[in-house]
RNA sequence: GCCGAAGUGGCGGAACUGGUAGACGCGCACGACUCAAAAUCGUGUAUCGAAAGGUGUGUGGGUUCGAUUCCCACCUUCGGUACCA
């Protein structure tokens, strides 16, 4: 009987789905384990051959573990919300839930066809909302939680306002005043409601904040850094602008510690947790304070400036970023603070802004209805009052009117400040806008130093630099700051200024492309010096590129003779370079290393590096001029997506004032964020009357009218949202109660094998295990990590194929091997119409679609029938009459026409073949091309292993015959190579195992049921249709996949005597067979006799004689 | 640049802990069966050489009785990251 794979694979199909047969319980006494995929996003173009190579791998792995006896979870389900689908609706009107729903039953087919042992009960689909239901509530724990540090977990909110209750924040390591001013327990009591939603907001571990983001206009959502190539967004292409926006945010910073060291004790590859350290960037290292010498003329009696407008257009400087760089400013003063707090969200009924361009001035607090001014004056105003008419003037002639308090009067009588405030509001009539100039919500490019709060106090300014090499500090020759620094403006003196401005011209206009290529190091002196609080003595400050504003504080100290750039940097300027490190006793290191004893270092002399680091930074904190600082790349992750196919936030807004524009400034939108009740979760994504975005910024969901009504959130979800925490649902996945009941958690825990592609590396891995650890904190899992081993498996590339088109002749392709155009004869001219071969001009490559293309060679109907412009092709053969195509290795893509479907294959070759195929293709975790050229090989051993229990003509051939000691040998050898094999992970070995046990099998017409059923249970993993016929034909009536794994007998394993290659020198010259518990004295005895042996010994007494049992004899002569 | 992975026949790859390099499969060649073809089965297949023997795991060194495996330097390819102080 013939191995019709077909019928076979229909039959079980059934017969599995109807039977349920891989539908798992937790009521089980046997141990678990838990088997998972990556979550799947299905696209609308289906399955190719390279998706399902991690299923293939995680099913065989499930397969093996539970004929081992263990209670295996293996699910699958879809990340259904997302931007194609999204895309897609906006071009057609299709709702993405249709669309998304298309695509899933697509896939389902595929992947059934394919015999995984999915349990589908358990499926989840994100974008279902009994799911995200979920997912929302995971999002409101968040919302009310904070990271509180002293125990180093998350917890409810509760416990930080019963501590400003009983405490404010003063003296409170966590407390940072760039944050919000410190209060004690009375103030916190007197504070308002809006008040205390704002303070809070600081510590949410899901909050809202302002940031500058890459908007694209066009696709109207904000993108990440990596959607951005060359300054255009990467789909589409459009123009990307920087806009600064209200956003949600995940506080992810407060969990880098941990997430860096959970690391430590999983089983990932190295590769992946490098990738993970590098992201999150840890560096230790130092603050350090450097006074900075007032320049002259001062910037007081300078005035105001114009700076170029640089921030606008830079696409490198993300969302986070931003965040950053603003806590790296000045701190705003105490009584700003104090009075933005009494002033902000409509309090007196009105709306300020602050910190707002009216002309060339910065105000402080400006009522834009009213056109009053509000000025808290530091001290330096008593100095200044003349320079402070001025701009009161101009301020009045724009229509506005001007109050000013002290410091003193505001921090003292904040009451009757706010009353003279509101009094004054309610005396002045609407402002009188036709006085006002064009654009004044622009607040980017002009700079007053007196608006900023740095210039409170007496003109004294300090830069913050972070070092991670303070010990070098003897050797800190200059200062370097990011040209987007805001002491620029404040440092330049006069003489400078024309070489600062061309300088900043300069980096506004490259690319970041060309920055990030650019070798050569550039910069500008800015005039002003700093002082080196060790060796005391005046250091240029200068701005350079390649600092950057994102990073520590945005400054560096530059140490010339420690640091490539900032050597590179000192020669090309002429700075001096002050060796302080000796590394002559460290030949071979580099400038960087950190090895050497310090030099012209005052105290540290002497020192070793690692020593000399911890002295100085003991003496920074005596000093108070610094401070211990652990710096980290990564930053807040960016929570908010101004699109339509996610999840909706669960949050509504208490409306303060007008609704806001999308692109609000800081302060300017003072709604409150009020978390929707968990009994009326979930809020379900509603429905809108058109998926693009309003195009001032609102999100879709602007496009409803109730939404809008009911004040909730328009911005939805990020794609990781759902993906997060899936693993955790696949557990309990119906549960309508929780999002998954403990007991069930507890028994499962987490998940044991995780398979999927490196590309998830830092995003989707790094949210998962954050949101993990955060339920963790919370008590809602029990572990502390969700993936103890993760696989990624390679990429399976497309093998593109090329035809050759002239350029002259559209209509003629040349083979690949006659490109050259040689030997061509004038017939062949003839019949393509042309003289000579240079009339065709350049011979251009172009994907031909692989499937009209066997061994290379191109079948020409298929090819002409493709498409229109084809169908009178003429082509100039190779010598052999054929079309060969040229070929190369991509990306599988249905752009470069080199998508293999799996539902092909399997009709060609059935599903078994495709599974143990794509196993036999090489070791798992590498890429490779495919190639189906020896997939004949794997559908031969299914035809070989068929034919050990099926003759030819169809008869039954297996015996109840007892098995010879060398048939039990090969089948127990086997046995044990397979299951070891399986728990490497080395299916391409296991395959081979197989073939080879097959093929030994068949030589000794061996056809015994004691040998071939153990067998088909071995290889139901690899292949489970097959073997579930093949198990029903021996006479079985439950389910392969049920059985157990047969026990490895090693008494049939242990060999008596080896076959030893006898080698002189190393190289094997003969191979004896020895008893293994021969004595070597023995071996030695009978090796050196023999002939072959002798001939390289003459006979004498051989210098060394090497025996290894069981292994190898060497005969060193 | 830095971090990581990898370089082995015509091709995919094997050799897991330093112990017979090239398992297994493809392809190719020859043979058997057949009127013939397909299918199947068998034999051979790193390379130079008639043979004896030599040479061979990206390149050059080293350690070792013995190195694809360990060490040093370099080259190439792929992935990640990017002026991170």
């Amino acid at each position: 009987m013939e191995y019709k794979f077909s019928e076979i694979e229909e039959k079980w199909k059934r017969f599995w789905a109807e039977k349920e047969i891989y539908k798992v319980t937790e009521n089980s006494s046997k141990p678990k384990y838990y088997v998972l995929d990556m979550f799947p996003y299905p696209s609308g173009a289906g399955l190719h051959v390279g998706h399902p190579l991690g299923y293939v791998a995680s099913d065989i792995y499930a397969r093996y573990k539970r004929l081992k006896g263990f209670n295996v979870l293996h699910p699958m389900g879809f990340d259904a919300f997302g931007l194609p689908a999204e895309q897609y609706a906006i071009e057609t009107g299709t709702h993405p839930a249709v669309t998304t729903e298309k695509a899933i039953k697509r896939y389902r087919e595929q992947l059934d066809k394919i015999g995984f042992s999915f349990d589908w009960s358990r499926a989840v689909k994100t974008s279902d909302p009994s799911y995200y239901k979920w997912t929302q509530w995971i999002f409101l724990k968040l919302f009310g939680s904070w990271y509180n540090r002293e125990l180093n977990k998350a917890e409810p909110l509760a416990s930080l306002i019963q501590k400003f209750e009983t405490s404010g924040c003063m003296e409170w390591s966590q407390h940072d005043k760039n944050d919000h001013p410190e209060f004690t327990a009375q103030e916190w009591m007197s504070f308002s409601h809006e008040q205390k939603e704002g303070i809070l907001m600081y510590y949410r571990l899901a909050f809202l904040s302002y940031a500058e983001v890459n908007w694209c206009a066009a696709l109207g959502t904000v993108l990440a850094n990596d959607e951005i190539k060359d300054g255009k967004s990467e789909r589409g292409g459009y123009p990307v602008e920087r806009k600064r926006m209200r956003q949600w945010f995940l506080r992810i910073t407060e969990y880098s510690d941990r997430l860096l060291e959970g690391l430590e004790k999983l089983d990932w590859s190295e590769s992946m947790k490098d990738m993970q350290r590098n992201w999150i960037g840890r560096s230790e290292g130092a603050l350090i304070d450097f006074r900075v010498l007032t320049p002259s003329p001062s910037p007081k009696e300078r005035g105001t400036y114009v700076v170029p407008n640089f921030m606008n257009g830079r696409a490198d400087v993300s969302a986070q970023n931003i965040i950053h760089a603003k806590s790296n400013r000045q701190n705003p003063t105490k009584a700003e603070a104090v009075l933005w707090e009494e002033l902000r969200g409509n309090k007196l009924g009105f709306k300020f802004r602050r910190q707002h361009l009216i002309d060339k001035y910065i105000v402080d607090f400006v009522c834009l209805e009213k056109g009053l001014v509000v000025e808290a004056d530091g001290s330096i105003h008593a100095l200044t009052k003349e320079e402070d008419a001025i701009r009161t003037s101009v301020l009045v002639e724009k229509g506005f009117h001007v109050i000013r308090f002290t410091n003193d009067e505001i921090l003292n009588s904040t009451k009757g400040v706010l009353e003279q405030i509101k009094t004054k509001l309610e005396s002045l009539g609407d402002r009188n806008t036709a006085l006002i100039s064009g654009d004044e919500d622009d607040t980017s490019g002009i700079i007053n130093p007196e608006a900023l709060s740095s210039a409170e106090g007496l003109g004294e300014e300090h830069l913050k630099v972070f070092t991670t090499r303070p010990d070098t500090i003897f050797g800190a020759t200059f200062l370097v700051i990011a040209p987007e620094h805001d002491l620029v403006t404040w440092l330049t003196t006069p003489e400078q200024k024309t070489e600062i401005d061309n300088y900043i011209t300069y980096v506004k206009s490259r690319t970041d492309v060309e920055r990030q290529q650019e070798k050569r190091v550039t910069g500008a002196f800015t005039g002003s010096y700093a002082i080196n609080p060790f060796s005391g003595e005046q250091i240029p400050v200068w701005i350079a590129e390649y600092v950057l504003a994102g990073y520590g504080t945005g400054a560096i100290m530059a140490v010339p003779a420690d640091d490539e750039r900032d050597k590179k940097f000192a020669e090309k300027s002429g700075l001096p370079i002050v060796e302080i490190i000796d590394k002559s006793m460290h030949p071979g290191a580099t400038i960087e290393d950190k090895v050497g004893k310090m030099i012209n270092s005052d105290f540290l002399n002497g020192l070793e590096v690692k020593d000399a680091i911890k002295k100085i930074l003991d003496k920074i904190e005596e000093l108070g001029i610094g401070e211990r600082k652990v710096n980290y790349r990564q930053r807040d992750a960016s929570y908010s997506r101004q699109r339509y196919w996610g999840e909706p936030f669960p949050i509504r807004y208490e409306i303060v004032g007008k609704a806001d524009a999308a692109f609000a400034d800081e302060g300017e939108s003072n709604d409150i964020p009020i978390p929707l009740d968990v009994a009326s979760l979930p809020l379900v994504l509603p429905e809108v009357s058109s998926y693009k975005p309003t195009g001032d910024g609102k999100a879709p969901l602007a496009n409803n009218a109730d939404w809008l009504k009911n004040g909730y959130e328009t911005d939805i979800m990020p794609g990781y949202a759902g993906s997060s925490w899936y693993f955790l649902r696949y557990m309990d996945p119906h549960n309508p109660e929780v999002f998954a009941a403990k007991d069930k958690i507890d028994y499962w825990q987490n998940v044991d094998l995780y398979l999927g592609g490196s590309e998830h590396a830092v995003g989707h891995l790094l949210y998962a295990r954050l949101w993990h650890k955060f339920l963790f904190d919370l008590g809602y899992v029990g572990t502390d990590e969700p993936f103890k081993k993760l696989v990624n498996q390679g990429m399976i590339q497309g093998v593109s194929k090329f035809v050759y088109r002239s350029a002259n002749r559209p209509d003629v392709f040349v083979s690949q091997t006659r490109l050259e155009g040689k030997d061509v004869t004038t017939d062949e001219l003839a019949a393509l119409g042309i003289q000579s071969f240079d009339e065709l001009g350049a011979l251009s490559e172009i994907h031909a679609d692989v499937s009209f293309v066997e061994d290379g060679v191109l079948d020409i109907e298929a090819f002409k029938k493709w498409r229109t412009d084809y169908t009178k092709a003429k082509f100039l053969l190779s010598a052999d009459g054929k079309y060969h195509c040229g070929s190369a290795v991509e990306k599988m893509s249905k752009s470069k026409y080199n998508v293999v479907n799996p539902d092909d294959v399997i009709g060609k070759y059935g599903a078994d073949c495709f599974r143990m195929f794509e196993m036999f293709l090489g070791p798992l975790e590498q890429s490779k091309p495919w190639d189906d050229k020896g997939i004949s090989g794997v559908y031969n051993f299914l035809r070989k292993f068929w034919r050990l229990f099926y003759s030819d003509g169809g008869e039954w051939k297996v015996t109840n015959d007892e098995p010879t000691a060398a048939e039990y040998k090969i089948l127990h050898k086997t046995l044990k190579k397979v299951s070891e094999d399986i728990e490497r992970l080395a299916f391409n070995t296991c395959v081979s195992s197989f073939m080879i046990c097959v093929n030994e099998l068949g030589s000794l017409n061996c056809h015994k049921k004691k040998v071939l059923e153990p067998l088909v249970i071995a290889l139901a993993p690899l292949a489970p249709f097959i073997t579930e016929e093949l198990w029903a034909a021996l006479g079985n009536s439950s389910s392969v996949h049920l059985a157990s794994f047969p026990t490895i007998e090693e008494q049939y394993l242990v060999e008596n005597s080896f076959d030893y290659p006898v080698s002189i020198n190393g190289k094997v010259r003969a191979q004896v067979a020895f008893a293994l518990d021969l004595a070597q004295e023995e071996i030695k005895q009978q090796v050196l006799a023999l002939e072959q042996i002798q001939k390289w010994t003459n006979g004498a007494e051989p210098k060394k004689f090497i025996f290894v049992k069981g292994k190898i004899i060497n005969v060193v002569v």
